[in-house]
DNA sequence: GCTGTAACCTGTCGGC
DNA sequence: TGCCGACAGGTTACAG
């Protein structure tokens, strides 16, 4: 599932849910997702304050107030739903555990929640389970083996074309792959690469160090237009992405490429059609007319 | 070091 | 209707 934009949409769901609250009892329903769950998660998470979510490429971060960051990974499937007290536009009519609820956070309600007592319940659900979970000490954060090597926010100062030329120099594979290493820039997936190469007029072939500076510069503006304007709809809602709340995301609606194999391109005055490559063992769409 | 592929696991969809 | 294969938004490990 999720991306840049869909992790994102998750983290700003689950905010009024569960910052400044505790957790108050933890239910952790199996041993763990894609890698084991760290010894004695469950105790580890019930008692600990929630002081800040961030997000830091697809990983969403909890910040206890144990010392600890609750790191999350949503993986292909995953989802997080929260249910219960309907303080701060968070409701959802699921109350019971479903299939694929991996980890329920019940947490503290908030002075103002109209249910004393009852504060919300945050599920952690995951069909495929290629998600993860983990606790990790805050102060030493960089040092976890899934976020040393990411490289730069693609919405952060330090994604420029400089950056990007400089890692991209003397690269025979394709863009399209580049662009998917998390260690050149951090959050992208299939979808959004395909988008922003469309918007950027490069094709998915194109040897990676065989752009030039202006194109790249032209690449790292479809990169951030496009992620501002799927947060801005809350993600794509394709087969698992949902909001916090269950409604489902709508950048999907805007895709040029992506999914669109076989129509007519969008760009004004290309009179393409978008074709399906499949690159690495995943579908490529792009336009041959006007992306070179 | 770079590159491509297999593997992880489950649900959905299309074809027969 | 039921079965089967292909495919799906991510990431790591491994072989060449």
């Amino acid at each position: 599932m999720p991306e840049l934009p869909e992790v994102e949409t998750v983290r700003r769901g689950l905010e009024p849910a569960m910052t400044g609250r505790r957790i108050l009892r933890a239910e952790v329903r199996r041993d763990g997702l894609r890698w084991p769950f760290p010894a004695r998660m469950k105790e580890r998470l019930e008692g600990a304050r929630i002081e800040s979510l961030r997000r830091r490429s697809k990983y969403i971060l909890g910040d206890l107030s144990t010392g600890e960051t609750l790191i999350v990974h949503l993986g292909m499937s995953g989802r997080v739903l929260v249910s219960g007290a309907p303080a701060g536009g968070f409701v959802h009519a699921r109350a019971v555990a479903q299939k694929h609820d991996h980890v329920i956070l019940h947490m503290e309600p908030a002075p103002g929640d109209p249910q004393p007592g009852h504060g919300g319940r945050v599920a952690f659900n995951d069909a495929r389970r290629f998600g993860t979970m983990d606790l990790w000490p805050t102060a030493q954060l960089e040092n976890h083996r899934l976020l040393a090597r990411l490289g730069p926010e693609p919405l952060g100062n330090r994604f420029d074309e400089n950056w990007l030329a400089g890692r991209l120099a003397g690269r025979r594979t394709p863009i399209k792959a580049a662009l998917l290493d998390q260690r050149i820039v951090a959050g992208l997936g299939n979808i959004y690469v395909c988008e922003a190469l469309h918007r950027a007029g490069i094709s998915p072939r194109r040897a990676a160090g065989r752009i030039s500076r202006r194109r790249i510069s032209h690449l790292v503006g479809a990169i951030r237009a496009v992620l501002r304007e799927a947060i801005d709809a809350g993600g794509s809602s394709l087969r698992d992405h949902r909001r916090t709340n269950g409604e489902l995301g709508y950048f999907q609606h805007q895709f040029r490429v992506y999914g669109r194999e076989g129509e007519a391109c969008k760009t004004p005055g290309c009179k393409g059609r978008i074709r399906r490559l499949v690159q690495s063992g995943r579908s490529s769409f792009h336009c041959a007319q006007c992306q070179r």
